[in-house]
DNA sequence: AGAATTCCGAGTGAATCGGTAGGATTTTCG
DNA sequence: CGAAAATCCTACCGATTCACTCGGAATTCT
Protein backbone atom coordinates (compact mmCIF):
# COMPACT_ATOMS: atom_id res chain seq x y z
CA UNK A 1 0.00 0.00 0.00
CA UNK A 2 2.85 2.45 -1.07
CA UNK A 3 2.29 5.28 -3.31
CA UNK A 4 4.86 5.83 -6.05
CA UNK A 5 7.77 8.25 -5.92
CA UNK A 6 6.05 9.89 -8.99
CA UNK A 7 2.78 10.59 -7.07
CA UNK A 8 4.79 11.80 -3.99
CA UNK A 9 7.35 13.72 -5.87
CA UNK A 10 4.61 15.10 -8.13
CA UNK A 11 2.48 16.26 -5.70
CA UNK A 12 5.55 17.92 -3.94
CA UNK A 13 6.23 19.90 -7.30
CA UNK A 14 2.71 20.55 -7.34
CA UNK A 15 2.74 22.62 -4.04
CA UNK A 16 5.41 24.64 -4.69
CA UNK A 17 3.70 25.82 -7.79
CA UNK A 18 0.68 26.33 -5.58
CA UNK A 19 2.93 28.36 -3.42
CA UNK A 20 3.90 30.43 -6.50
CA UNK A 21 1.11 30.80 -7.82
CA UNK A 22 -0.04 34.33 -9.09
CA UNK A 23 3.92 35.28 -9.40
CA UNK A 24 5.64 34.45 -13.00
CA UNK A 25 6.28 30.62 -14.13
CA UNK A 26 8.41 28.54 -11.93
CA UNK A 27 11.60 26.97 -13.70
CA UNK A 28 11.51 23.37 -13.65
CA UNK A 29 14.97 23.24 -12.27
CA UNK A 30 14.04 25.57 -9.06
CA UNK A 31 11.25 23.48 -8.11
CA UNK A 32 13.51 20.37 -8.37
CA UNK A 33 16.57 22.41 -5.98
CA UNK A 34 13.90 23.05 -3.50
CA UNK A 35 12.78 20.12 -2.78
CA UNK A 36 15.15 18.07 -3.89
CA UNK A 37 13.94 15.88 -6.36
CA UNK A 38 16.22 14.61 -9.82
CA UNK A 39 15.36 17.03 -12.55
CA UNK A 40 15.39 14.65 -15.67
CA UNK A 41 13.21 12.88 -13.46
CA UNK A 42 10.91 15.42 -12.72
CA UNK A 43 10.60 16.63 -16.14
CA UNK A 44 8.79 13.29 -17.10
CA UNK A 45 6.26 13.54 -14.23
CA UNK A 46 5.92 17.22 -15.17
CA UNK A 47 4.97 16.11 -18.92
CA UNK A 48 2.33 14.14 -17.61
CA UNK A 49 1.00 16.63 -15.48
CA UNK A 50 0.66 19.36 -18.63
CA UNK A 51 -0.54 16.39 -21.00
CA UNK A 52 -3.60 16.52 -18.31
CA UNK A 53 -4.00 19.76 -18.41
CA UNK A 54 -3.21 21.19 -14.89
CA UNK A 55 -0.12 22.97 -15.73
CA UNK A 56 1.05 24.41 -18.04
CA UNK A 57 4.54 25.17 -19.47
CA UNK A 58 6.28 28.07 -20.66
CA UNK A 59 9.43 27.82 -22.98
CA UNK A 60 12.50 30.03 -23.29
CA UNK A 61 14.60 32.22 -20.50
CA UNK A 62 12.49 33.08 -17.59
CA UNK A 63 10.19 29.70 -18.88
CA UNK A 64 8.44 27.61 -16.09
CA UNK A 65 5.61 25.77 -14.98
CA UNK A 66 2.40 27.48 -14.14
CA UNK A 67 -0.71 25.87 -12.59
CA UNK A 68 -3.70 26.42 -15.08
CA UNK A 69 -6.35 26.66 -11.84
CA UNK A 70 -6.39 28.44 -8.68
CA UNK A 71 -4.74 26.29 -5.93
CA UNK A 72 -8.04 25.73 -4.36
CA UNK A 73 -9.27 24.48 -7.63
CA UNK A 74 -7.00 21.32 -7.94
CA UNK A 75 -7.49 18.85 -5.70
CA UNK A 76 -4.55 16.05 -4.71
CA UNK A 77 -7.07 13.22 -5.88
CA UNK A 78 -6.65 14.64 -9.74
CA UNK A 79 -2.71 15.11 -9.35
CA UNK A 80 -2.26 11.41 -7.67
CA UNK A 81 -4.39 9.48 -10.22
CA UNK A 82 -2.84 11.50 -13.23
CA UNK A 83 0.38 9.98 -11.86
CA UNK A 84 -0.12 7.11 -10.00
CA UNK A 85 -3.33 5.58 -11.78
CA UNK A 86 -6.63 5.06 -10.71
CA UNK A 87 -7.04 4.21 -7.05
CA UNK A 88 -7.65 1.06 -6.89
CA UNK A 89 -6.53 -1.86 -4.13
CA UNK A 90 -6.81 -4.44 -6.36
CA UNK A 91 -8.07 -4.62 -10.12
CA UNK A 92 -11.85 -5.27 -9.16
CA UNK A 93 -12.36 -1.87 -7.50
CA UNK A 94 -11.09 0.11 -10.37
CA UNK A 95 -13.75 2.44 -12.23
CA UNK A 96 -13.09 0.76 -15.50
CA UNK A 97 -13.79 -2.49 -14.22
CA UNK A 98 -17.14 -4.04 -16.08
CA UNK A 99 -18.88 -5.74 -13.46
CA UNK A 100 -18.86 -9.46 -13.62
CA UNK A 101 -15.79 -9.82 -15.24
CA UNK A 102 -13.75 -11.38 -12.69
CA UNK A 103 -15.23 -15.06 -12.77
CA UNK A 104 -15.13 -15.43 -8.92
CA UNK A 105 -17.05 -12.06 -8.33
CA UNK A 106 -20.29 -13.78 -6.84
CA UNK A 107 -18.61 -15.63 -4.16
CA UNK A 108 -15.39 -13.08 -3.15
CA UNK A 109 -15.81 -12.70 0.21
CA UNK A 110 -13.21 -10.05 -0.02
CA UNK A 111 -13.87 -7.56 -2.44
CA UNK A 112 -16.05 -5.32 -0.18
CA UNK A 113 -13.33 -4.44 2.14
CA UNK A 114 -11.11 -3.34 -0.51
CA UNK A 115 -14.21 -1.43 -2.04
CA UNK A 116 -14.36 0.41 1.10
CA UNK A 117 -10.75 0.93 1.63
CA UNK A 118 -10.67 2.66 -2.24
CA UNK A 119 -13.88 4.75 -1.59
CA UNK A 120 -12.45 6.29 1.77
CA UNK A 121 -8.88 6.95 -0.12
CA UNK A 122 -10.89 8.67 -2.70
CA UNK A 123 -12.33 11.02 -0.03
CA UNK A 124 -9.30 12.21 1.75
CA UNK A 125 -7.83 12.90 -1.56
CA UNK A 126 -11.01 14.62 -2.96
CA UNK A 127 -11.22 16.21 0.00
CA UNK A 128 -8.20 18.25 0.00
CA UNK A 129 -7.08 20.75 -2.52
CA UNK A 130 -3.62 22.32 -2.68
CA UNK A 131 -4.83 25.55 -1.41
CA UNK A 132 -5.46 23.83 2.02
CA UNK A 133 -1.78 21.71 2.01
CA UNK A 134 -0.06 25.41 1.54
CA UNK A 135 -2.63 26.60 4.21
CA UNK A 136 -1.45 23.50 6.49
CA UNK A 137 -5.22 22.60 6.89
CA UNK A 138 -7.52 19.51 6.73
CA UNK A 139 -8.88 18.59 3.38
CA UNK A 140 -11.95 21.68 2.78
CA UNK A 141 -14.12 20.08 0.64
CA UNK A 142 -17.12 17.77 1.91
CA UNK A 143 -17.34 14.69 -0.41
CA UNK A 144 -20.61 13.62 -0.76
CA UNK A 145 -21.35 10.50 -2.23
CA UNK A 146 -21.54 7.26 -0.62
CA UNK A 147 -18.66 6.81 2.17
CA UNK A 148 -18.03 3.76 4.28
CA UNK A 149 -20.84 3.05 6.53
CA UNK A 150 -18.30 2.22 9.68
CA UNK A 151 -16.44 5.07 9.19
CA UNK A 152 -19.87 7.43 8.87
CA UNK A 153 -21.09 5.71 12.53
CA UNK A 154 -17.76 6.88 14.09
CA UNK A 155 -18.02 10.36 12.71
CA UNK A 156 -21.66 10.64 14.49
CA UNK A 157 -20.75 8.57 17.33
CA UNK A 158 -17.88 11.26 18.31
CA UNK A 159 -20.12 14.08 19.02
CA UNK B 1 -2.19 2.37 -4.42
CA UNK B 2 -2.21 -1.40 -5.39
CA UNK B 3 -2.41 -3.99 -2.70
CA UNK B 4 0.26 -7.02 -2.79
CA UNK B 5 -1.35 -9.67 -4.49
CA UNK B 6 0.23 -11.37 -1.47
CA UNK B 7 -2.23 -9.38 0.73
CA UNK B 8 -4.91 -10.34 -1.68
CA UNK B 9 -4.25 -13.92 -2.16
CA UNK B 10 -3.70 -13.84 1.87
CA UNK B 11 -7.20 -12.83 2.95
CA UNK B 12 -8.40 -15.31 0.03
CA UNK B 13 -7.56 -18.00 2.39
CA UNK B 14 -8.24 -16.59 5.60
CA UNK B 15 -11.74 -16.08 4.34
CA UNK B 16 -12.00 -20.05 3.15
CA UNK B 17 -10.67 -21.03 6.80
CA UNK B 18 -12.96 -18.88 8.28
CA UNK B 19 -15.91 -20.14 6.61
CA UNK B 20 -14.35 -23.82 7.35
CA UNK B 21 -13.77 -22.63 11.11
CA UNK B 22 -15.37 -24.93 13.84
CA UNK B 23 -14.45 -27.93 11.39
CA UNK B 24 -11.17 -30.10 10.76
CA UNK B 25 -8.24 -28.56 9.61
CA UNK B 26 -8.55 -27.51 5.83
CA UNK B 27 -5.84 -28.39 3.57
CA UNK B 28 -3.61 -25.59 1.77
CA UNK B 29 -4.23 -27.76 -1.57
CA UNK B 30 -8.18 -27.30 -0.86
CA UNK B 31 -8.04 -23.55 -0.01
CA UNK B 32 -5.58 -23.20 -3.74
CA UNK B 33 -8.42 -25.73 -5.73
CA UNK B 34 -11.73 -23.32 -4.26
CA UNK B 35 -9.93 -19.90 -4.60
CA UNK B 36 -7.88 -20.59 -7.66
CA UNK B 37 -4.44 -19.85 -6.27
CA UNK B 38 -1.60 -21.55 -7.17
CA UNK B 39 -0.79 -23.83 -4.32
CA UNK B 40 2.77 -23.94 -3.73
CA UNK B 41 2.73 -19.69 -3.58
CA UNK B 42 -0.15 -19.95 -1.44
CA UNK B 43 2.10 -22.11 0.91
CA UNK B 44 4.82 -19.57 1.50
CA UNK B 45 2.15 -17.04 2.10
CA UNK B 46 0.37 -19.55 5.38
CA UNK B 47 3.95 -20.12 6.71
CA UNK B 48 4.37 -16.18 6.72
CA UNK B 49 0.25 -16.06 8.83
CA UNK B 50 1.38 -19.34 10.93
CA UNK B 51 5.00 -17.57 12.34
CA UNK B 52 2.95 -14.87 13.12
CA UNK B 53 0.36 -16.97 15.08
CA UNK B 54 -3.07 -16.49 12.94
CA UNK B 55 -3.29 -20.62 12.00
CA UNK B 56 -1.74 -23.16 13.07
CA UNK B 57 -0.68 -25.98 10.95
CA UNK B 58 -1.62 -30.03 11.03
CA UNK B 59 0.92 -32.15 9.42
CA UNK B 60 0.26 -35.66 8.14
CA UNK B 61 -3.28 -37.10 6.32
CA UNK B 62 -5.86 -35.36 6.81
CA UNK B 63 -3.72 -32.60 7.75
CA UNK B 64 -4.48 -29.01 7.05
CA UNK B 65 -4.77 -25.23 8.26
CA UNK B 66 -7.43 -23.76 11.18
CA UNK B 67 -7.43 -20.35 12.48
CA UNK B 68 -6.24 -19.63 15.74
CA UNK B 69 -9.01 -17.52 16.78
CA UNK B 70 -12.44 -17.04 16.00
CA UNK B 71 -13.23 -15.48 12.61
CA UNK B 72 -14.78 -12.68 14.54
CA UNK B 73 -11.66 -12.27 16.85
CA UNK B 74 -9.45 -11.42 13.58
CA UNK B 75 -9.45 -8.45 11.49
CA UNK B 76 -8.42 -7.82 8.02
CA UNK B 77 -6.18 -5.46 8.95
CA UNK B 78 -4.04 -7.92 10.92
CA UNK B 79 -3.84 -10.29 7.73
CA UNK B 80 -2.94 -7.17 6.02
CA UNK B 81 0.10 -6.28 7.48
CA UNK B 82 1.44 -9.41 8.46
CA UNK B 83 1.86 -10.09 4.53
CA UNK B 84 1.85 -6.78 3.16
CA UNK B 85 4.11 -4.91 5.46
CA UNK B 86 2.98 -1.51 7.39
CA UNK B 87 0.15 0.39 6.06
CA UNK B 88 2.48 3.45 4.97
CA UNK B 89 1.33 5.67 1.76
CA UNK B 90 5.08 7.06 2.31
CA UNK B 91 8.10 6.49 4.69
CA UNK B 92 7.78 9.23 6.89
CA UNK B 93 3.61 7.87 8.07
CA UNK B 94 4.88 4.16 9.18
CA UNK B 95 4.59 3.59 12.41
CA UNK B 96 8.42 3.04 12.79
CA UNK B 97 9.28 6.36 11.28
CA UNK B 98 11.36 8.52 13.68
CA UNK B 99 9.78 12.11 13.55
CA UNK B 100 12.20 14.40 12.15
CA UNK B 101 14.33 11.80 10.75
CA UNK B 102 13.69 13.37 7.46
CA UNK B 103 14.97 16.51 7.33
CA UNK B 104 12.53 18.10 4.75
CA UNK B 105 10.04 17.48 7.73
CA UNK B 106 9.86 20.86 8.85
CA UNK B 107 8.35 22.29 5.37
CA UNK B 108 6.81 19.48 4.12
CA UNK B 109 3.33 20.26 2.93
CA UNK B 110 2.16 17.11 1.50
CA UNK B 111 3.11 14.74 5.00
CA UNK B 112 -0.36 16.02 6.29
CA UNK B 113 -2.39 14.21 3.24
CA UNK B 114 -0.62 11.08 3.06
CA UNK B 115 -1.21 10.54 7.12
CA UNK B 116 -4.76 10.87 6.86
CA UNK B 117 -4.33 8.38 4.15
CA UNK B 118 -3.09 6.35 5.80
CA UNK B 119 -5.45 6.89 9.01
CA UNK B 120 -8.35 6.16 6.46
CA UNK B 121 -7.04 2.75 5.07
CA UNK B 122 -6.22 1.64 8.66
CA UNK B 123 -9.93 2.44 10.13
CA UNK B 124 -10.86 0.23 7.42
CA UNK B 125 -8.64 -2.54 8.01
CA UNK B 126 -9.61 -2.47 11.31
CA UNK B 127 -12.74 -2.60 11.52
CA UNK B 128 -13.21 -5.54 9.53
CA UNK B 129 -13.33 -8.91 10.90
CA UNK B 130 -13.08 -12.44 8.68
CA UNK B 131 -16.62 -12.81 10.46
CA UNK B 132 -17.91 -9.86 8.34
CA UNK B 133 -16.02 -10.80 5.14
CA UNK B 134 -18.08 -14.24 6.02
CA UNK B 135 -21.22 -12.55 6.83
CA UNK B 136 -21.26 -10.24 3.60
CA UNK B 137 -21.31 -6.96 6.32
CA UNK B 138 -19.62 -4.08 6.92
CA UNK B 139 -16.90 -3.46 9.33
CA UNK B 140 -18.67 -4.01 12.98
CA UNK B 141 -15.95 -2.69 14.91
CA UNK B 142 -15.68 0.74 15.39
CA UNK B 143 -12.54 2.00 15.58
CA UNK B 144 -12.04 4.84 18.18
CA UNK B 145 -8.74 6.62 17.51
CA UNK B 146 -8.00 9.95 15.36
CA UNK B 147 -10.43 9.63 12.18
CA UNK B 148 -9.75 12.38 9.47
CA UNK B 149 -11.91 15.40 10.51
CA UNK B 150 -13.46 15.96 6.89
CA UNK B 151 -14.59 12.24 7.04
CA UNK B 152 -16.15 12.97 10.07
CA UNK B 153 -17.80 16.21 9.27
CA UNK B 154 -19.41 14.28 5.93
CA UNK B 155 -20.22 11.75 8.22
CA UNK B 156 -22.76 13.96 10.51
CA UNK B 157 -23.75 16.01 8.00
CA UNK B 158 -25.42 13.15 5.77
CA UNK B 159 -28.06 12.97 8.68
C1' DA C 1 4.91 -49.29 4.60
C1' DG C 2 2.97 -45.67 2.09
C1' DA C 3 0.25 -41.77 1.03
C1' DA C 4 -0.92 -37.17 2.14
C1' DT C 5 0.20 -33.31 4.04
C1' DT C 6 2.91 -29.34 6.05
C1' DC C 7 7.52 -27.33 6.38
C1' DC C 8 11.81 -25.15 4.46
C1' DG C 9 15.07 -22.65 1.54
C1' DA C 10 16.92 -21.57 -2.69
C1' DG C 11 16.23 -20.02 -7.35
C1' DT C 12 14.13 -17.56 -11.49
C1' DG C 13 11.91 -14.89 -15.34
C1' DA C 14 9.60 -10.92 -16.14
C1' DA C 15 7.94 -6.64 -15.05
C1' DT C 16 8.18 -2.35 -12.81
C1' DC C 17 10.56 1.57 -10.84
C1' DG C 18 13.38 5.27 -10.35
C1' DG C 19 16.47 7.58 -12.86
C1' DT C 20 19.75 8.97 -16.85
C1' DA C 21 21.21 10.59 -21.51
C1' DG C 22 21.05 13.15 -25.57
C1' DG C 23 19.22 16.13 -28.30
C1' DA C 24 15.48 19.18 -30.53
C1' DT C 25 12.65 23.27 -30.00
C1' DT C 26 11.27 27.65 -28.25
C1' DT C 27 11.91 32.13 -26.07
C1' DT C 28 14.30 36.04 -24.14
C1' DC C 29 18.07 39.21 -23.87
C1' DG C 30 22.28 41.64 -25.02
C1' DC D 1 21.90 37.82 -34.90
C1' DG D 2 23.47 34.61 -31.54
C1' DA D 3 24.00 32.75 -27.05
C1' DA D 4 21.77 31.23 -22.97
C1' DA D 5 18.00 29.24 -20.59
C1' DA D 6 14.36 26.87 -20.42
C1' DT D 7 10.77 23.28 -21.93
C1' DC D 8 9.92 19.29 -24.83
C1' DC D 9 10.66 14.44 -26.61
C1' DT D 10 12.25 9.67 -26.84
C1' DA D 11 14.95 6.13 -25.82
C1' DC D 12 17.55 3.52 -22.64
C1' DC D 13 19.22 1.21 -18.33
C1' DG D 14 20.38 -0.89 -13.91
C1' DA D 15 18.48 -2.52 -9.82
C1' DT D 16 14.89 -4.17 -7.29
C1' DT D 17 10.73 -6.36 -6.47
C1' DC D 18 7.08 -9.58 -7.62
C1' DA D 19 4.80 -13.61 -8.39
C1' DC D 20 5.92 -18.02 -8.70
C1' DT D 21 8.51 -22.61 -9.07
C1' DC D 22 11.34 -26.52 -7.54
C1' DG D 23 13.18 -30.12 -4.75
C1' DG D 24 13.21 -32.25 -0.88
C1' DA D 25 12.80 -33.09 4.30
C1' DA D 26 9.75 -33.92 8.22
C1' DT D 27 5.43 -35.39 10.06
C1' DT D 28 1.12 -37.84 10.63
C1' DC D 29 -2.64 -40.92 9.68
C1' DT D 30 -4.36 -45.37 7.73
Amino acid sequence: MKVSSRAHYGLRAMTELAKAFGGGPLALSEIARVEGLPATYLEQLMAELRKAGLVEGLRGLHGGYTLTRRPSQITVGEVVRILEGPIAPVDCTAEDYAAGSCHREPDCLSRSVWQRVKESIDAVLDATTLQDLVDGREGSRTVLPTLPISIQKVGCYSR
